[in-house]
DNA sequence: AGAGCTACCTGAAGGC
DNA sequence: TGCCTTCAGGTAGCTC
């Protein structure tokens, strides 16, 4: 489900509710996700004061004030989700009268400097999320430690494209879904991207010059930026903190569009498979 | 080392 | 109605 723009507008919908909150309650309501959950995850958490809601690619990160970092990645189908307008809890009433679903696997009770305290639920029906809680030096080596560069950031130029690009026999199309050469990117937004800067999904990634390094690189700031803006794209699943839907999967040039008129050059929208995930593209505008 | 495939899991949608 | 197949926004881990 969600790529960059999604993850983002997760975070945003998330950070007035969490930051500057203190962890008052822990829910786990299984052992593991896509990995477990960290040994003793809900006592390392609870009492700990959330700082900042970030992130990176498509991470969440939580800092605490107990030198950890609370790390989530929501997979295809992860999602959080506030519970507003919340009620005093009772001792062994922490649902009540609202029981959680089938895929709540976790659950947070926050509690603002305000006194105001919310209930944060992460659900998954596939379970290809997880949660992990890193400190400050295994943030450094573990699993965000290889990532590409943020593609909004300035750092993520043309020329730093080009040279993460070098060598790879790949198509261009599989070589952006690799987090490691820009981290953020899913199969929406890279379709987006080569159809935005004309650029067939096929071509091999280490043929694109500097030029089209340029088309490509102002391509994806510039649909990412946009995709967030409309806070994201709602597929099926997808819904920002506060359950409401994303509006860019209404400004798709190919993706999902098999057939239908290419809104450039109005010839049929083609899909096929690459690395196992469909791609859709203009075999007229995309060179 | 790099590239490509499979597995992980559930639910929705489409074909028969 | 119901059963079966296919597909889905991601990525770790395995092969070659």
């Amino acid at each position: 489900m969600p790529e960059l723009p999604e993850v983002e507008t997760v975070r945003r919908g998330l950070a007035p509710a969490m930051t500057g909150s203190v962890i008052t309650a822990v829910d786990q309501r299984r052992p593991d996700l896509r990995f477990p959950f960290p040994d003793n995850f809900a006592q390392r958490v609870t009492g700990a004061t959330v700082q900042s809601v970030e992130r990176r690619a498509k991470f969440l990160m939580f800092p605490l004030d107990s030198q950890e970092t609370m790390i989530a990645h929501l997979g295809m189908t992860g999602r959080f989700s506030i519970v507003a307008g919340h009620r005093r809890l009772e001792p062994g009433a922490f649902y009540a009268p609202d029981p959680p679903g089938g895929h709540d696997h976790l659950i947070l009770e926050v509690k603002a400097p305000t006194g105001l305290s919310q209930r944060i639920t992460f659900s998954d029906p596939r379970r290809f999320g997880f949660i992990e809680l890193l400190s400050t030096a295994e943030l450094a080596s573990g699993r965000l430690s290889g990532l590409g560069p943020e593609p909004l950031s300035p750092t993520f130029s043309p020329e730093v494209l080009v040279a993460r690009l070098k060598g790879k026999a790949t198509p261009i199309k599989s070589a952006l879904l690799d987090q490691k050469v820009v981290a953020g990117l899913g199969n929406i937004y890279v379709c987006e991207a080569l159809l935005r800067a004309r650029i067939s999904p096929k071509r091999l990634a280490r043929t694109i010059g500097l030029v089209r390094a340029q088309r490509l690189v102002a391509a994806i700031k510039t649909v990412l930026s946009e995709a967030i803006e409309a806070g994201g794209s709602t597929l099926r699943d997808y819904a920002a903190a506060d359950g409401s839907e994303g509006e860019f999967q209404q400004r798709f040039y190919v993706y999902g569009r098999e057939g239908e008129p290419c809104l450039h050059c109005a010839s049929p929208v083609k899909r096929m498979v690459q690395s196992g995930r469909s791609t859709f593209y203009c075999s007229s505008c995309q060179r």
